[in-house]
DNA sequence: CATGAATGAGAGTTCATTCAT
DNA sequence: GATGAATGAACTCTCATTCAT
């Protein structure tokens, strides 16, 4: 496999990801991955078996862009509370894209197929996640920024609640509004209600 | 197109229930519920045309079933707090029998097609459980059991935190420690932490 | 078989005509037949086995009810031309009312199944027509209405043309100027061109 | 939609072609097509999506092919009455392969199916024809082979008459001898009795 | 006689997957 | 490696026909 088939393999992961995102996981179809990259059946087959295995590494090249977002766009004299915002902010523009986001796809693939436990990015991440937003809940109540007992509750706690806001917008429906006033609440139970 | 039999289509749905929750919903072909229902094929469409017109008739079932578990059983001498432990309790109950709740189906039915505002039932389900935990939390409050600024807010928190949860069990997995913990954060929240 | 029977058969046989005149006949089901006339599935069967049962009776009756249309509306004054003026004007009636008529379920029938040839209602009918055309014509003749050397040719010519306006009003559609035009050429071959 | 191949298309055509003239419009279904042309379901599907599609097809190749008929096997030395005698036989031929021509099926999808107005083969093909005799019958009447007054009349009442005849010979069956004596009517008209 | 729920054969259609070129 | 025509299994849906009541 030389440096060719690695850059076709590439595309076509970027390709089959803009389909995923566009149709959720069962409803994508190997034809429309073809389509939607115009290379031959029998080509796509040559690098992936099927939509699972395509849609595994999809997810996996997805979770390896995402993560590190957060430490590239924080200066140097942001104070922690910035840095939540900033986190939660990105969570949101997340929530909203309807149509352009792996969340759906991802769920639909993890409700009829589960992952070994130790191989499943969508875990992997929760995890992390709910670690950096521990880390940062103590350092924000060392600076006394927030005031929070227990920062793991807590940080899993946001992440559930999080979790509860993607999945509603995914389902039923949500407004920025609603989002808005969510992410205040949480926010407000870390600094103290302004009375 | 007349009642048919009542009976037999109450079969159906209990039936076409079972294999919702076993396969999800995309997954469910109308030839899954003929087999389960041990009837013919023409017979199912006697009754449902579609598995989609099934499922929505199992959710409205579902919902109604479901809706008033709440006034049961509840005793006259239980506190406030009793009621929220007893309504968490139950939510634990749903989120983990892995292969035994809806969730998953209706999630799934929900990713692909988006239900008329007013007619989703899922939307209204979430709804009324935030009124419903409101006036708790207020009861709460005014006997001295819950110390809670916007009651409000924080019903929808805790129904985000749920549904939150719900998610993470039905895809990635979660342990019974891990919600018991969750559940004891938001009690903790809410009467204050005993140090 | 009382008298209730027989009246619920002719019920039966009227109302499954409309819809052979709605649908043709391979469009026609059993069912289509049952929600018209209302009764039962199996109530139907208790008459007529089959769609084709239905149609040659209904056929049948048709070929009754329309045979002596034309010995009816004659004065005794008429002339001949005038008879078979009135004769083509019913014909020019039927072949235009697009879905008020037989012939297309008819034609749709014979294509499909051959009848034995005594039983051909619609071949006896053709041959009916020319033996009735032809004694017109020689009256026109013996009369001076009419020039014509062979009489049972032109008899059976015009019934040929007026089959196939028939056939092309049913398939390709045909104005009524077109079927006016002609008439006309029919009848200017009879009484002579007038210069 | 590439062309796949041009030849197996046209492989499906000729076939498909044939079970039409064997079984009309409305009896051939996707199978007997597939099964005819011993190709598999899906194979089919790469071609035509439906009866109707693949029928259209059928009928615009059989169309074409039979459109010059004409003037291919006209010597320089034919008189016109040769000519017309000609075009005759061919008709005749035509109208006595009981199984053998695509009328029936032709008939059958255009009694359920008007084709929009310019597009209509068999209504284009019917005034080709017209036109084509009239031009004859000039030719003719200009040498003195014919005496014929209103030659686009004629044409056009001929035309009818062979419709008429063809549509009697698909149902109810007509015989040779009838055939003949009815085209010998048509000559005579035009060439004056023999008395 | 009459009913209409139930049956099951069969038509239409789509797609993952293969394989000769 | 790459192509895309071909395959066939699986699903949806309809209807003539039967049969217990």
């Amino acid at each position: 496999m030389g440096e060719k088939s690695t850059q076709k393999k590439q595309f076509i992961l970027e390709t089959a990801k803009k389909v995923f995102m566009e149709k959720g996981f069962k409803n994508v179809t190997m034809k429309d991955v073809v389509e939607a990259c115009e290379i031959s059946r029998g080509g796509l087959y040559l690098y992936f078996s099927s939509t699972e295995e395509l849609f595994l590494e999809v997810l996996k090249m997805d979770m390896e862009e995402t993560d590190d977002v957060f430490s590239d766009k924080i200066g140097d004299d942001a104070t922690i509370t910035d840095i939540l915002l900033l986190f939660l902010k990105e969570q949101k523009r997340e929530m909203l894209r309807k149509k352009n986001n792996l969340a759906v796809a991802t769920y639909e693939y993890l409700f009829a197929n589960k992952l070994p436990k130790g191989k499943n990015p969508v875990k992997k991440r929760f995890e992390t996640a709910v670690m950096m937003l521990n880390k940062l809940l103590d350092a924000g109540v060392e600076r006394g920024e927030f005031i929070c007992e227990d920062t793991l509750g807590t940080a899993r706690n946001i992440m559930y609640v999080l979790e509860g806001i993607k999945i509603t917008a995914s389902t039923v429906g949500i407004s920025e509004e609603k989002v808005d006033a969510e992410l205040v609440f949480i926010i407000k139970g870390l600094v103290g209600e302004e009375e």
